[in-house]
RNA sequence: GGAGAAUUGGCAGAGUGGUCGAAUGCGGCAGUCUUGAAAACUGUUGAGGGUCACACCUCCGGGGGUUCGAAUCCCUCAUUCUCCGCCA
């Protein structure tokens, strides 16, 4: 969410920054929440002044009562009582002024930063990095599926009598080779200074609201109605959390964190062949990293975090690019992001498997996470997050890229984690 | 799940209807003293809105109510603790 003073006094950037995200009505938006920002202030101004006579006149009442001057108390009493309808009055518009603005607020996104290309979707990102060997498979390479089948290592078919499409069980070596990941990408990440959190995986709804899935995302979430609690679709959601309502103080900075947990996502919507396999799920492993910091700094920390992920990605030696996103493809709560992509050889096709975001103060601003600056002032921190990595993508190019005749070679930084170097 | 108690500023803790944004202690910050530090002493120290700056307004777990007036009374929800039940 942007801060309402921000856009009062930066109009033109904010329209312009909406424009670049294609949004055919920023101007109408901007303008709408000027003018409510404009009477909700109003309003304040003229309850505030009814409160404070409202205020001072009962202070005399119970002033009189002392010295025992009732008939004088009660004659100021009934002065109130016209005080109090108006109050009455002001306190409603004030609260439907105020919702007016939430909402308009609420369906803002952030302003892309300077160098976010202008572009409306996928094809309009601009790949800034590429790296890596794409391997060439042997005659009868299969796509990861297939591989899952042959090996028996990931039954979809025993997800589907369980649960339901896209909720795949792992087995043997596949379960191995799963945790293994995630140990490995847990140890990066701890070893990169990244401090290691175990975090709720349902979260309520002050929570989905503070980190943007709520209130316009829900049905991307799965809902428990019973106890209004959400399935996380991803870490960043508690992990952010943790900072919401804290004021920090600004020698913490800066501050790191890593988890790991499953992610839910209803993915309403999104059928179809390029979702077979592992390459959409509704329930996904993730490792991610979560920062916050001084607003001076967060664009040094989102490159310090792609560097980190390129670091992962070069071990395993998968070939991968990294793509900045373009306005038109760039997350609700995100100024700046950059996708990793690597690349599944035999479905010949890139497959994203990590996505790091600043989101300046878009978030903070939602969560009240701020720090004291040196001036003692109050002032919104930054924060970002990126996976590292999502599970099932990474499984999926790791199946097929390190297949061979004999069958999947575990790349070598993985072998001590999972206890073999062959699949077959 | 049932019964009872509690929730106040960074922490501890007073405050049961009127001048309480809130005593006191600790902690933090600034100053005096000191070569420096400690101790002692003095001052200062919550957040948000509003204003050029003041004034002023809001907030004592969340929400609602009673009252001219609520931290204080009532309702409700959440959380914590104790006892009982159940349980990995």
């Amino acid at each position: 969410m942007l801060q309402v003073a921000f856009i009062r006094e930066n109009k033109e950037t904010v329209i312009k920054g909406l424009e670049k995200r294609n949004l055919s009505n920023a101007n109408e938006l901007v303008s709408k929440t000027i003018a409510a920002d404009e009477d909700r202030r109003a309003i304040q101004t003229e309850l505030d002044a009814v409160l404070a006579e409202s205020n001072k006149l009962s202070k005399d009442i119970g002033m009189l009562f002392k010295s025992g001057e009732r008939q004088k108390a009660e004659l100021l009493k009934e002065k109130t009582v016209q005080l109090k309808e108006q109050s009455k009055v002001l306190t409603d518009n004030l609260q439907n002024k105020a919702n007016e603005l939430q909402e308009l607020l609420y369906i803002i996104p952030n302003i892309p930063n300077k160098i976010v290309p202008n572009g409306k979707g996928e094809d309009d990102n601009l790949t800034v990095f590429e790296e890596g060997e794409i391997p060439t498979l042997h005659e009868g390479a299969l796509p990861h599926w297939e591989l899952a089948k042959k090996y028996d290592i990931i039954d979809f078919e025993l997800g589907n009598k369980i649960t339901g499409a896209g909720f795949p069980v792992y087995k043997g070596k596949g379960a191995r080779l799963q945790r293994a990941l995630i140990n490995y990408f847990l140890d990066k990440n701890t070893a990169a200074g990244y401090d290691e959190v175990q975090v709720p995986h349902l979260v309520n709804e002050a929570s989905g609201i503070a980190t943007g899935q709520l209130p316009d995302k829900e049905g991307q979430m799965y809902h428990d109605a019973q106890d209004n609690l959400f399935l996380i679709p991803t870490a960043e959601v508690p992990v952010t959390n943790i900072f919401r309502d804290v004021i920090l103080k600004e020698d913490e900075f800066p501050i790191c964190k890593t988890a790991y947990t499953p992610c839910f996502r209803r993915e309403a919507g999104s059928y179809g062949a390029h979702v077979r396999g592992l390459n959409r799920l509704h329930q996904f492993d993730k490792v991610e990293i979560v920062r916050v910091e001084h607003p001076s700094k967060s664009y040094e920390a989102l490159d310090g975090m792609a560097e980190h992920v390129k670091g992962i990605l070069q071990e395993l030696k998968m070939p991968y690019r990294i793509l900045r996103l373009c306005g038109g493809d760039l997350g609700f709560t995100a100024s700046l992001t950059y996708d990793f992509e690597l690349f599944s050889t035999a479905q010949d096709r890139w497959l994203e498997v990590s996505s790091v975001s600043n989101f300046e103060n878009f978030q903070a601003n939602r969560l009240k996470l701020r720090f004291k600056n040196s001036n003692g002032k109050s002032e919104l921190a930054h924060t970002l997050n990126g996976s590292s990595l999502a599970l099932p993508r990474v499984l999926a190019g790791l199946l097929e890229n390190c297949q061979t005749p004999e069958g999947i070679k575990i790349p070598e930084v993985l072998v001590p984690y999972c206890g073999f170097d062959i699949i077959n």
